[in-house]
DNA sequence: TCAGCGCATATTGGCGACAATATATTCAGC
DNA sequence: GCTGAATATATTGTCGCCAATATGCGCTGA
């Protein structure tokens, strides 16, 4: 193998996974013997995992990890908080039959994962839910961000699933956002995600040592 | 000179100094010459800048700078609406005396070059009043963000401050977003700063084609 | 005269080697 | 035994070369 940008997403995804604790050294050598590249590739790479906030590098002592504070994650929350806002909005203004019949079908696998405790299912179908009321927006902009800032905070949303009992407040949200937007409801569409996202900031302020206890998974 | 990060500023500054037509071809020979410095430094500079979304590269084919269209403008200033609502609300909450005395001093400067009509330095003002509120806001990922999408539109922007009457009504708007602050009003400094902002996207909306009337200076 | 094809050239992509620097280790002195 | 500096090593920064590829031009044929 020699393509960077292959490089490039399998470095992403490996920090993404969570296959680096926080605060490891990236150690160039290392990486082109994990991904059988050459170092010119990884050495593109990092930099544009830095600019995506997931790295931070060091001049001359090369890349890390980038460790987020419950601080950090907060304040991605709050971004997130708006911006999802704002495309949960511009869905209700904008979603065809097809795309609400679409809503609802993972609105089913959500009432399944959560009936049947399958956390890692439920969360992946939530993520999918916001996947998709992102496309329906169609903006561009927000949606990049979102995917971005999500990302930067991969390991701790799947950390939240785990809480127990949010699954079903959770559902109930994503519910009613949908239910938004089936009526075409755009402030009530944008207040409903902001609720849902202002849940997961609470628990990010509640539990504050949360990110302890996902060192076990 | 053969440091990169110098040619990474100096490339930037350039871009967004509109010293590029927009979907001018970068070739990396031309930069090395035109900034005194090795390929090796253009070739690091130029991924960071497309993640910044300000080149846009396509494989074997290099950088051009990136076009963005009306429409995108809009999308980026209505993130940039609510992320500067949320960074007034809690400068609102945050700011300190000193703080308050910094923004009025602002205000000055803005009546003074609005009053002897100095566009150029008006807007400059503005800009530091808008980074003042984000540093008194304390929000890092918020005030990364919207320094991101300002700088993708620093030659839209630029065009905007010289349609006439806009520096009234916006000379007004902000010191109503100063007004609140001072007050800690922070849904009030929210609401002003977003008329603010939405003021700009209505400019958009209402002249799509002052972007041609831009190329004057 | 125009269309299609092949070639030449300009430009970017990829790599190995070498230089510069930070960090760790070790040794000497107190 | 401990502290400080000097050296050694590991790691990153920099560069020039060659290969791969897209684009533009000229040529040939209908």
């Amino acid at each position: 193998m020699a393509d960077d940008s292959a490089v490039l997403d399998a470095l992403r995804d490996a920090i993404l996974r969570g296959e680096f604790v926080a605060g490891q050294r990236l150690v160039e050598i290392d990486l082109c013997e994990r991904f059988c590249s050459s170092r010119f590739a990884v050495r593109a790479a990092i930099p544009v995992l830095a600019s995506e906030g997931l790295v931070d590098v060091q001049r001359h002592r090369g890349a890390r990890v980038r460790a987020i504070s419950i601080e950090e994650a907060i304040e991605i929350t709050e971004v997130r908080q708006l911006l999802e806002g704002l495309t949960a909005a511009r869905a209700a203004e904008r979603a065809t039959p097809a795309d609400i019949a679409d809503l609802r079908e993972i609105i089913t696998q959500l009432r399944h994962a959560a009936g049947s405790g399958e956390l890692v299912r439920y969360s992946e179908a939530d993520a999918r839910l916001h996947a998709l009321v992102r496309r329906i927006a169609a903006h561009e902009t927000a949606a990049s961000i979102i995917e971005r800032l999500r990302a930067q905070m991969a390991r701790q949303a799947f950390m939240l699933s785990l809480v127990p009992g949010r699954q079903a407040m959770s559902l109930a949200q994503d519910e009613a956002i949908v239910d938004a937007i089936e009526a075409r409801d755009a402030p009530a569409a944008e207040r409903a995600m902001r609720r849902h996202v202002a849940s997961v900031i609470e628990s990010l302020r509640s539990d504050s040592q949360a990110d302890l206890a996902a060192a076990v998974p």
